[in-house]
DNA sequence: CGGACTCCTTGGAACGCTCCAAAATGCGCA
DNA sequence: TGCGCATTTTGGAGCGTTCCAAGGAGTCCG
């Protein structure tokens, strides 16, 4: 490791100019002379300088960071949204700053100090497990985006979802189509999204007259879970024709369930999930699902975060993507 | 979004004392008086002031800050990777900053000067395309570790690694006792672990004496790149009894082909991976691998750089840690 | 040749904090 | 009561930038 690193100062120096005229051409200003930035360029050359950004943003008071925060990592879909942010981000020459609560809403409170200790300008919440009234009282100072959550609103607090009533209608549309009538549910416990989509699944279920064959399981939207509530679901009895389950790292569960079960996919039993993650195209899965646009999600909430903290005018609160179904190798007509 | 936010200023103003008291309170030392302490605590308090880091970095000259850079997200082992790094990082109230360079050298450059610019006290690198002369060049400014591969050393790199050449020996032995003869390995391109790999199952089949039954089939560490590496072997003829794939993505890939070839694994084919990501685990997929101990070559890498940014006098520059066999449903004995 | 511009360049004051040497206060004890 | 020592507290300098008001150098004209 080196000394101390060369500063504006030593580079001024060096060029026979004023440490203003530095901090001028190292931003590219027009104002500075041809000469004069050709020296400056070579004496931060030989120097290595390298421009200090802490003093910057406590200069100007401009982070360029936007703090992430990712509660989980084990649902693939969280870092593929991260990835789609973190590209706008970057684009926009900014810098992600990343933290994780590991699901504890303290810890978690306490990582999102951190990040607005340093002056983060935007939040985006991947995924979070803080009570709304964090949330909200973060949101008075710096702008907000939500992915996934449209419930938690207020001044500040922006979200990005997919619309999950348009989704749930199509994943049951698409088994309805193929002739399914004994269809089940594996949940996903109390989060919206699963809530939404549980709702959902009932009221078409209702709708096509099938309210007696309407079965929820208790899932938890884990591989685990998914592979229990099937479980349970198969020791029932009779098994449905198909099986819809909250989201698809539970449905891999499901898919395995069957397979204990001697039921064969598609043949015996249809599987949807729901979210769309790359692992579900795996051809060795090859799981039908409805897809959200994950990476295109990161990249909305980026946008938003951006819009807001450049103080744009914007009326809506939430913003909503379509879904779309992704026909693969685990649907098929019932048995006849 | 507020006015300008409290300084340390106010806050001694508020509580009648000195700035530098303030200072000193708000970092816990022991020379505050009680009565100070509680004066100050209240006036922050109220004013809900939240220390600039920002302006602690510049005054201390210390970042607080890891830069982890992550060239690729869609191989899981990374985010595996990351996730343990950031434990460690985390509890050394340390923050995470993360970039990714998208594959692209160029551009993974210009991230890691951003890092080096916020004055990031350490930098891992979980995967990267970086030249080794680039990667040098910045070890002379900031202690770096970069994770699975060892052959990039110098001053002030370390590396975490795992035994590929034990691993490999150890894939290739479960094979052997299970019976295995006629053994293919889609290999996995140019990059260090690969090339171990496949260096090792070539030894490893001629030291059985089986050199004439070696096949090679190139693969580049994808779904995708396993899939037709294992689609044009079958084509081949007669299929080999076991596949062992460079890594576990691409074993996927390999199962798929097979699958698509009518061969039920692991009755008719058995299928060992390498690297051990959760995914493998789910009991839809059950691969056989070779588990690398992902989070913990995180941590260690984390560990390790705290170390040498303490300034420990330690020797070695590479921590090699041992692979396990994890033998879960695609490798059984071969038909008679 | 002087004035009015335009174009470049400059020094000093922030930014909000830590560090440091020195000052103030408090306490025990002779 | 006064001295010495330990404990608290303080103001100022400094971290490396940016910002700003103001200064210098040319250039063009009348």
């Amino acid at each position: 490791m080196n000394e101390r690193r060369p500063t504006i100062h030593d580079v001024a120096a060096r060029a026979g100019v004023s440490k203003s005229l530095v901090s001028l051409a190292m931003r590219g200003s027009p104002k500075v002379s041809d000469a004069s930035r050709a020296a400056i360029e070579k004496a931060a050359a030989e120097l290595g300088y390298r421009p200090n950004a802490t003093a910057r943003s406590l200069a100007d008071s401009k982070s360029r960071t936007i703090g992430v925060n990712m509660a989980e990592l084990d649902n693939p879909i969280f870092p593929e949204m991260l990835g789609g942010a973190h590209t706008v981000i970057r684009s926009r020459n900014y810098n992600t700053m990343l933290v994780s609560g590991e699901r504890d809403p303290e810890l978690e409170t306490m990582e999102l100090a951190k990040l607005l200790e340093f002056q983060v300008e935007g939040l985006i919440l991947i995924s979070h497990r803080l009570p709304a009234e964090t949330v909200r009282s973060l949101a008075d100072e710096v702008p907000i985006v939500v992915l996934t959550l449209k419930d938690l609103t207020g001044p500040g607090i922006d979200s990005v979802v997919t619309d999950d009533e348009a989704g749930t209608r199509m994943a049951m549309q698409h088994l309805f189509d193929l002739g399914h009538r004994d269809i089940a549910h594996v949940s996903g416990g109390s989060l919206e999204p699963a809530v939404v989509r549980e709702r959902l699944y009932r009221s078409q279920m209702q709708a096509a007259g099938l309210e007696s064959m309407t079965r929820v399981i208790e899932g938890d939207l884990t591989n685990l879970g998914g592979l229990e509530a099937a479980r349970t679901l198969l020791r029932e009895g009779e098994p449905p024709t198909a099986i819809f389950a909250s989201n698809d790292i539970s449905a891999l569960g499901v898919m395995a369930a069957c397979q204990e079960f001697g039921l064969s996919i598609p043949a015996d039993i249809s599987i949807i999930g729901y979210d769309g993650i790359a692992l579900g195209a795996l051809r060795t899965l090859s799981l039908t699902t409805i897809a959200q646009p994950l990476g295109l999600m990161g990249q909305v909430a980026a946008q938003r975060l951006f819009d807001r903290m450049a103080g744009t005018q914007i009326d809506d609160r939430s913003i909503v993507l379509e879904p779309e179904l992704l026909t693969r190798g685990t649907t098929a007509p019932p048995r006849v």
